[in-house]
DNA sequence: AACGCGGGGCT
DNA sequence: AGCCCAGCGTT
């Protein structure tokens, strides 16, 4: 079942995975961290320019962390979340003084940046260094979810210590950086949150959602509807 | 464990 | 109108 998974994976990214991105086969570590902050919670064809511009007034870490902070502040302008940026310039300036310039080569070292969560220190770990460390997004969560059958709240304790566990027992560690990038690009081109492809998807046949009919029911999420502060609407 | 943070696309 | 997006830090 694992086995089918991650091949399946792999094939996939092989043979019908054509998504391009500017920063994949990137191995530069300052390149990765960068378009991993400004991917959190933000859609890729959102980042990309932003992702672009960056990199055009920054080349290297170190003139980041040299910039004035206005000036950061100015190119994140429109992409929300704004500590984010915050947090960006206080790792770069970390890195930039404290390690010379040298981006952290461990996945220790990584997630202990500003800004740095379990997901991008395993992104950069994986994508930089190959370091056998699985990425968990919320593509990874829907696809794992889907083919395991799993209704356990992803947005729980339990649940984010038993995906953890399972996106590490399917990573192939010889190819973590390949994989990791492969799950995710699936889970935003075939297994979408909506209207997933199940059709043309060569992991339906083992997919215990889609055997089952419950495609459209996990992953499952805790969270209960919050009252939305516009009472007004209501009203009406 | 729950919450705040944000703009934007898709249904 | 609601859900989700290459999540993280704080309380």
């Amino acid at each position: 079942m694992k086995q089918f998974f991650t091949a399946g994976i792999l094939a996939w990214n092989e043979l019908q995975n054509d998504r391009s991105m500017p920063w994949k086969q990137e191995k530069d570590p300052y390149r990765i961290w960068l378009s991993e902050i400004i991917l959190q919670q933000t859609r890729v064809e959102q980042g990309r320019p932003y992702y672009e511009r960056f990199i055009s007034a920054y080349p290297t870490i170190t003139e980041l962390a040299d910039a004035p902070d206005e000036e950061v502040f100015r190119l994140w302008q429109g992409l929300g979340y704004y500590a984010r940026c915050k947090n960006m310039l206080a790792a770069a300036r970390t890195v930039a003084r404290d390690f010379n310039g040298r981006f952290p080569g461990t996945y220790e070292g990584i997630s202990a940046l500003k800004g740095v969560g379990a997901y991008t220190a395993a992104a950069i770990a994986s994508f930089a260094y190959n370091l056998p460390h699985a990425v968990l997004d919320g593509n990874v969560y829907r696809v794992l979810a889907r083919f395991f059958g799993i209704d356990t709240p992803t947005d729980t304790t339990a649940g984010k210590k038993l995906f953890t566990q399972l996106a590490q027992d399917v990573l192939p560690v010889q190819q973590a950086g390949t994989y990791n990038q492969a799950i995710m690009d699936f889970g935003a081109v075939v297994c979408k949150p909506q209207t997933p492809r199940c059709k043309s998807c060569r992991l339906s046949s083992q997919c215990v959602a889609f055997q089952k009919g419950l495609t459209d029911l996990v992953p499952v999420k805790s969270k209960k509807l919050r009252i939305k502060k516009d009472i007004s609407i209501i009203c009406c």
